[in-house]
DNA sequence: GACGATTTGTGCTTTTTTGCACAAATGTGT
DNA sequence: ACACATTTGTGCAAAAAAGCACAAATCGTC
């Protein structure tokens, strides 16, 4: 689970940045992203916490490992601190993704307005469903929906090639998950989301990031469970 | 953040569980009631971590935290262990869970088999939409479905009282996401379970948990794109 | 009933993450 | 030009989490 993570400065320096920074990052980048749409043209370390819910502190010591782009009594620049997040995470590619089972998640992740809005671009649907395949399911938010063709689980290596995908999403049944990640990394892709109740096993350089949603409520239970003492 | 999680035994001593613990034990809980559906007795800490991708040493330590239920040399009763995580993490109880935002995500929620399977079951669904206020929708995995009413969000603390709901699921648009979790507050509701992408502001008290999708697929872009180099 | 092969439970160390406090840097007003 | 009010960036300390290594406990066998 320790994927160094490590960035690299115009100088030739290696910056390590900590997992835990980048995984507030993109809270930063979306409360950064509605004060530039509200037109603010700068926050405070103050303010930019309170909007995502961290400590002052934490916040600039996060923002301080992506180099100095804060004033000093004054505070940063919302654009230029958005873009130069975006800019870390790498959001001004544009990331492919493939979503592999359109049942009720897929289809709901396909039209996840989030993704789009964002760098991500949903460029392929894939199923073994033969109700399914050779259907059209919407992707994409109000505004610029796309319709995409489900493809045949049988065609995920041609349809990744094709597409050029990078990212793979795995919201299939926990059964078939393994599998699938299997067929996901032998085409090439080295980074999946996986919302199957189930560990992927993936060789090293895959990442795997679960999404459990009865993980959570799960956990929440075990709390209110404690309050209720 | 640092939500005390206090476990008080039979003999008054009190107990503290890691979080990060607590966030680990539906994995456990989960792959234990695989190996009890496949009606395997017992389980070395060896195998059930490759199950679940952690350390066979952090599983022990974790395992430790709720009492000594291994027998060395031997291993754990899957059945066993099994009950104990649910006992602890409160699962035996039945947890009722209102649903606010019926859109792709919510009624993919509502769907979603992973929630009714395990002590959670939705009891209610609250949206703003006028087109779907009143409408059925289907809740539940195959097998046991039910069809559940569209409320009125502005009937949402009524429909909170009348199902006796503790827990809370925001599915909204991020604009609404805060006004829904203060009203979900004010009705009594202490733990919610959020995929606004949007940071909640709760008193003390109340615990919010955060799935959002597209930061997730944002982490995984910036460690794709290390990889790139 | 003693011995060897296992496998748990845990004390200790290392690493990671968070929190605190303040010096350094900037803008403002006089 | 200088004092003052802000606000960042960061060194250091504290807390949390993860990893290691091994003693303690158990089972099967002779």
């Amino acid at each position: 689970m320790p994927s160094k993570s490590t960035s690299s400065f115009k100088d030739g320096r290696i910056s390590k940045i900590s997992e835990a920074t980048i995984s507030r990052l993109p809270a930063y980048y979306r409360a950064l992203s509605q004060l530039a749409d509200s037109a603010q043209v700068r926050v405070s370390s103050e303010e930019l916490a309170a909007l995502t819910g961290v400590s002052s502190a934490m916040l600039r010591k996060d923002l301080s490992h992506l180099g100095s782009y804060g004033t000093r009594g004054v505070g940063y620049e919302v654009e230029f601190l958005r873009y130069q997040i975006s800019r870390e995470m790498g959001l001004n590619h544009d990331w492919s993704v493939v979503i592999v089972g359109v049942g009720n998640l897929g289809r709901a992740l396909a039209h996840y307005g989030g993704f789009g809005s964002r760098g991500f671009r949903v460029v392929a649907l894939v199923d073994s469903d033969q109700t399914l395949i050779g259907t059209k399911v919407k992707c994409g938010a109000e505004g610029k929906t796309v319709e995409l063709l489900v493809h045949a689980l049988s065609d995920l290596e041609d349809v990744i090639k094709e597409t050029n995908a990078r990212l793979g999403v795995v919201a299939t049944p926990a059964e078939s998950a393994q599998g699938v990640s299997d067929r996901l990394v032998k085409a090439g892709i080295r980074s999946i989301l996986n919302f199957a109740p189930i560990h992927l096993s993936v060789p090293d350089g895959v990442d795997v990031r679960k999404v459990d949603l009865a993980s959570e409520l799960q956990i929440l239970a075990f709390h209110e469970q404690r309050k209720a003492v």
